[in-house]
DNA sequence: CTGAAAGCGCTTACAG
DNA sequence: CTGAAAGCGCTTACAG
């Protein structure tokens, strides 16, 4: 057959004996405004089923509409696909909400250059146009590429609180300051006056602002917190840990997932017990199920989900600029439990050997 | 300003003195073809720079051209970007292929229905065919809808081997069936008679020629070997361990993770101890990390990406119908190490109090 | 109530 | 060597 094998809407029409912008109209429920009659209608619809038509959204999408593409897009090195990744779950809540509101998603893998790192302009086109607006992942961000993106008028949405100089970022964020509270609660009704903060390397507002929030937290009580910061996850070495006890601390407070985990190592390392010897509690939950020490979870998923929802609203009202943007949805943590968490005990240092 | 934010290529054109063509030509590198001289492609180029411009994808792949975008379907319930999936594995071969070619992910999550299962052309329209291609998952599969996406001259492929009449499938599977050989050996080395084949309600191609290619692979060894078909994971009871145990089988072979899961938990409750009352080696690798028996190695990332490489050439060959296209890409195995196996207990059934 | 027409931004024959 | 034109399949004012 010489025909094109894909039906399109002058194929409806001509079958329905009606133009084909009339198919386009019942096509789009624009029918009851325009007043076609039933009977045209379901001619239409009746030769739409026989031919199976399928709309092409190339073309939709180039007519100005959109086209229920939502783009994800990374900074980072990797694609968070991989079930260790940090991001794994916020792309499972982009998903999930993607279901419910018949979203399809396009993850920008092609953008990645040879380094590993993502660029939105790097390889001539901007690929994301392709989508009717992003959302962005990961630490990193690339401030002129963010500039130019707002500067186009596309709408994108952070993953996690950013600011750009000049333009108004809508973004996602855990409103991880008032999660402090019930951790810095938690310390001191077990009985805790000194407790370390172990800091990681800071990469970003959200970790900057877990630390000022359990400081100010912190603030009214009777604890005693001083940070320890390290440059990497190596530094929590047993030398670190003995520092940390001798100066008297009772009770360590880790800010990542990744700390935890050689935390934990160092502590079975000195053969230390928690929350025998020393409390712990973790700022962030491990990625690959908890973690041991109990720990304040972020609500990846539900973060991801609302990502999803703003937006979408940053899409509407970007076709509609006298709307006011939704700048920041912020989600509750989820407090600690209390598992890792036991009254100081006075003679650890000396039961450990360390002192 | 009044002016388009986003440049077009006539805007270049302008600015470069040329005619819109004359852009796309030098865009396209078929300036060699036409022979532009170097002078004009440099003050297009200028001109591109200047004005930031970037290609409008979707009025690319209108006009006929592949737009880079790679469709990933399944027709389960779940998307596999959960790390539990069974599927995730592909899905990360596919991510890592992508990005080397260059290309762009288009998760199909717009296509559930309310039951949770998806299609193609559910929802009136083939949301695929934005796509230059797709790669389809899983174990479910809608046979008019493929026969109906061949027909349309769709490029796809399938991950895991599919039959469906009248349509020529290319897929990328495992040789399962050689995978069997060593798994044999290892059993009869150790100097097993009997063996139970634990076969999981079947779900499709793959599923039976694993079983075949046992039955084939034991038929000239010493071999005993017979099925124990089970309904569902909960068959694998305490009951089901004793008949099969009763009936003289030393080792148990088992078909999917889902079941060696099931094996390891009715094990534990009856205190049998692996490998020394009873050999198992899984014919499958569990997504959470290995499992705990020797198994064979399912190359599910690898399989991912020579999906992507396959799908590649589907698309190639379709517009260019005479070329022969590549029907499976088979992937070895890792055979199983020796781990779970050990020489058959012939006391096992006294001493576990199972007689 | 429905059709003819313009145009979204591109690529690709086809002229000159 | 380069431009004018057609057309990919749609939607949306605008006529009638």
């Amino acid at each position: 057959m010489t025909r094109p094998r894909i039906t399109r809407q002058s194929d409806i029409a001509r079958l329905a004996g009606v133009s084909q912008a009339t198919v386009s109209m019942v096509l789009n429920d624009r029918a009851g405004t325009n007043r076609i009659p039933e009977t045209t209608q379901a001619r239409i619809r009746e030769a739409m089923a026989e031919l199976g038509y399928v709309p092409n959204i190339a073309a939709q999408s180039l007519r100005g509409g959109r086209n229920g593409l939502i783009g994800v897009h990374t900074f980072e090195r990797v694609f968070p696909v991989s079930p260790e990744d940090y991001y794994h779950e916020f792309l499972n809540g982009i998903e999930e909400q993607a279901v419910e509101e018949g979203l399809d998603l396009v993850l920008f893998a092609s953008t990645q250059r040879a380094d590993g790192t993502r660029t939105i302009y790097g390889n001539g086109s901007n690929r994301m146009r392709l989508a009717d607006g992003a959302i962005i992942l990961g630490f990193e961000k690339n401030d002129d590429e963010i500039r130019r993106l707002d500067n186009e008028g596309f709408p994108f949405v952070f993953i996690g609180h950013r600011e750009v100089e000049g333009v108004e970022i809508a973004y996602v964020t855990a409103d991880y300051a008032e999660a402090m509270a019930p951790v810095v609660r938690t310390l001191v009704d077990a009985g805790h006056r000194s407790v370390a903060y172990l800091a990681a390397p800071v990469r970003g507002l959200p970790q900057a602002e877990r630390l000022h929030g359990f400081t100010r937290s912190a603030a009214g009580t009777p604890i005693h917190d001083f940070a320890t910061h390290v440059r990497s996850v190596d530094d929590v070495s047993s030398e670190w840990l003995r520092d940390v006890m001798l100066s008297g601390a009772t009770a360590i407070v880790v800010e990542t997932y990744e700390l935890a985990r050689a935390l934990a190592l160092t502590l079975d390392e000195l053969g230390i017990l928690t929350p025998a010897e020393l409390s712990v509690i973790s700022l962030d939950s491990d990625p690959r199920g908890g973690g041991r020490f109990s720990h304040v979870n972020v609500p990846r998923r539900e973060m991801g989900r609302r990502a999803v929802t703003l937006l979408l609203s940053v899409i509407e009202s970007s076709s509609n600029p006298h709307e006011v943007v939704l700048r920041s949805t912020p989600s509750l943590c989820t407090p600690p439990d209390g598992e890792s968490v036991a009254p100081p005990a006075v003679t650890s240092l000396r039961t450990t050997g360390i002192a």
